[in-house]
RNA sequence: GGGGUGGUAGUUCAGCUGGUUAGAACGCCGGCCUGUCACGCCGGAGGUCGCGGGUUCGAUCCCCGUCCGCCCCGCCA
């Protein structure tokens, strides 16, 4: 070893003695006479004092070290002189004064403060990312996911969980998003795909018998880029035989509450809540509904229905909702930020937004459309008291609970609402199917494989695959697990019967020759004792996010890539030698 | 594919209604400094104003195009 001991575990047991620290430079204060370093290593800081009444030679050189020098110092750890001590770090009773410098490696000057790096552009952060992981920050946030990771791998261990790997040359599946192709040498103009997710193979395990499995495993999907999504991810994967609903949601809730006890200290609170897709959407306008504050969606059809107010009559009329919220307190905002909410309204695709003051009773422009009566009980029921601003869209149900779902974080942000915490929430009986209106057919809303809940399999059965209205309404067996407004993950019971798989298929309007190319493995698998199964997946990526704090997944994510799916550090991708092409089989269109 | 926003010194940013010499802070370089911890003080260097075109007597500033980052819609579970 060259070193005796990290900086950031110097304690006052140290003093006295002497030993060999190593690490990068971070701060120096140069006085010319003594000289003082923050040396930093992945443990932490640790002050050195160069002196010339102690070593002349190692002062000397000393006045040439810059940030991010590496160097080896050897010396006596002291107690720092009374008055000098600084009790902001853990290391701040001490400090070593160097008999021996070594320095091991210089740094250029370097591109950014790394001090000032959190307000440094990511593109320069993502192009020296090195740099940027080497802040103490970003080491935190790695150091989390890692015992995050760690604490699943302990926790699904211990509850008899296997760790078993899926191909990540796979097949391309038709459903679900955009798949990354890797060409196949060996099979002229054939394409492996890189996984979406190993769904399919993970089914096939529970078919095999290994009734409890788990991956922590990377997934590829070639999809727009948003903060929370990067076109790797990883998931942690798992499924599981012989279980119900309530089983797997029980594990992952106590799964949770100790991976949260042992990495944070926090205490979260088991069982989640749990509201239905209807009920979510009804109450929040959303299906990842962030727990931590009120403010709920209002339906006022039978009151906004019980004035002349046109817009609210149309929406009604053609079949859309009037919904509303109450900004509580918001009834001293002016015209003119009025004007900017309804900006806002309309930005998140509203036609306008109508509001209501309660304040000396109803101040508003369509409060003459109304009846005092009614007005009364709009205000009551969305609990508007003097002072409170009551908020109104009226438009088809989907812009509707987009547009106030959206206002209602806003508001929450803006009331100051929402307090650090950590609220989980399933959401569950999501539709089985959604209707596509481009491909005039039906989509699985979750994946293809997933069991409609026990009352609607014989409904689905019996019925004619046509029967829009019956299919629309059938739920599926599956759950979102929802952690202050960000889905965190999804699974569902799947359909261990090749008759009701056959039947999704149909639904579904996938011919039997196409389900035998696609799927015919897993209809196969399905015929030899499949036993009932289901599962889930987290996405790591998106947790260790909101437990580190971050407002992205790239701060989780060692070698992230930009919104065009660049790596700006390695240049991936690139052009490829014409020879590799040629290998490949395989001709470009342009550049 | 679409909407928004940004790109000026190594970095973070300012730069008025288009005007002659493009600034600040931090960093960098040189000097001074023996108790600092964002050390301090003095001095200095450092600019393809993203790129291309246009308008203009004159463009960092206006217009068009383009590249890149970020946020969002579409897309994606």
């Amino acid at each position: 070893m060259i070193r005796d001991k990290n900086c950031g575990d110097i304690r006052e047991p140290d003093i006295g003695s002497v030993m060999t620290i190593t690490g990068w430079v971070f701060r120096r204060r140069d006085h010319g006479g003594l000289i003082f370093i923050d040396l930093r290593d992945r443990s932490g800081i640790c002050q050195i004092v160069f002196s010339p009444d102690v070593a002349v030679d190692a002062h000397e050189i000393a006045h040439d070290l810059r940030a991010e020098y590496v160097i080896s110092v050897s010396g006596e750890m002291r107690k720092r002189p009374d008055g000098t001590e600084n009790p902001s770090i853990p290391t701040g009773m001490t400090e070593m004064y160097v008999h021996k410098l070594v320095v091991l490696n210089r740094a250029a000057a370097l591109p950014f403060n790394m001090e000032e790096a959190a307000e440094a552009g990511e593109a320069l952060r993502f192009r020296h990312r090195y740099l940027d992981l080497r802040r103490p920050e970003m080491q935190q946030n790695l150091m989390m996911r890692h015992r995050i990771i760690k604490g699943f791998r302990d926790y699904l261990d211990m509850k008899s969980f296997l760790e078993i790997e899926t191909p990540m040359l796979t097949k391309s599946t038709p459903e679900g998003a955009r798949d990354y192709l890797v060409p196949s040498r060996l099979n002229p103009g054939h394409f492996y795909a890189l996984p979406q997710s190993p769904q399919l193979f993970k089914q096939i395990l529970m078919v095999a018998g290994f009734e409890k499995y788990f991956q922590i495993v990377r997934c590829f999907r070639d999809e727009d880029l948003r903060a929370d999504r990067q076109p790797e991810f990883t998931q942690v994967d798992l499924e599981m035989s012989f279980v119900d609903m309530d089983d797997i949601l029980g594990l992952i809730e106590d799964m949770m509450k100790t991976i949260f006890r042992e990495t944070l200290g926090t205490d979260i609170e088991t069982p989640f809540q749990r509201l239905s897709y209807n009920e979510s959407m009804e109450r929040f306008g959303n299906d990842k509904p962030d727990m931590r504050f009120g403010l709920e969606l209002k339906d006022m059809a039978d009151l906004a229905g019980g004035g002349n107010f046109k817009v609210f009559l149309d929406a009604l009329q053609s079949g859309g909702m009037v919904k509303a919220i109450n900004g509580k307190g918001m009834a001293a905002l002016s015209r003119k930020e009025l004007d900017i909410l309804t900006s806002e309204a309309q930005s998140f695709g509203a036609k306008g937004l109508a509001w209501i003051k309660v304040k000396n009773g109803f101040e508003s422009p369509i409060a003459k459309f109304f009846p005092e009566e009614i007005l009364r009980s709009m205000a009551k029921r969305l609990q508007a008291e003097e002072g409170d601003l009551m908020l109104f869209i009226a438009d088809r149900s989907k812009v509707v609970y987009d547009v106030l779902s959206r206002m209602r974080l806003e508001l929450g942000k803006r009331l100051n609402l929402i307090q650090p915490d950590y609220k989980f929430v399933w959401i569950t009986d999501f539709p089985l199917l959604e209707w596509d209106e481009e491909e005039e057919r039906f989509q699985a809303m979750h994946h293809p494989f997933t069991s409609p809940i026990a009352g609607d399999m014989e409904k689905m059965l019996a019925g004619d695959a046509g029967d829009r209205e019956m299919l629309s309404s059938l739920k599926a067996m599956a759950y979102d697990i929802v952690l202050n407004g960000n889905e965190i993950g999804g699974g569902s019971i799947r359909i261990h019967r090749r008759d009701v798989q056959k039947k999704m298929f149909e639904v579904l309007n996938i011919s039997d020759t196409e389900a035998e190319v696609k799927f015919g493995f897993l209809l196969d698998a399905l015929k030899y004792g499949a036993p009932p199964h289901g599962g889930i997946a987290l996405g790591l990526d998106r947790l260790v996010m909101l437990m580190t704090g971050a407002t992205s997944i790239r701060d989780v994510i060692a070698f992230p890539k930009t919104q065009k799916a660049f790596c700006m550090m390695s240049g991936a991708p690139a052009l490829v030698e014409p020879k590799q092409l040629k290998e490949l089989h395989i001709k470009t269109d342009e550049v």
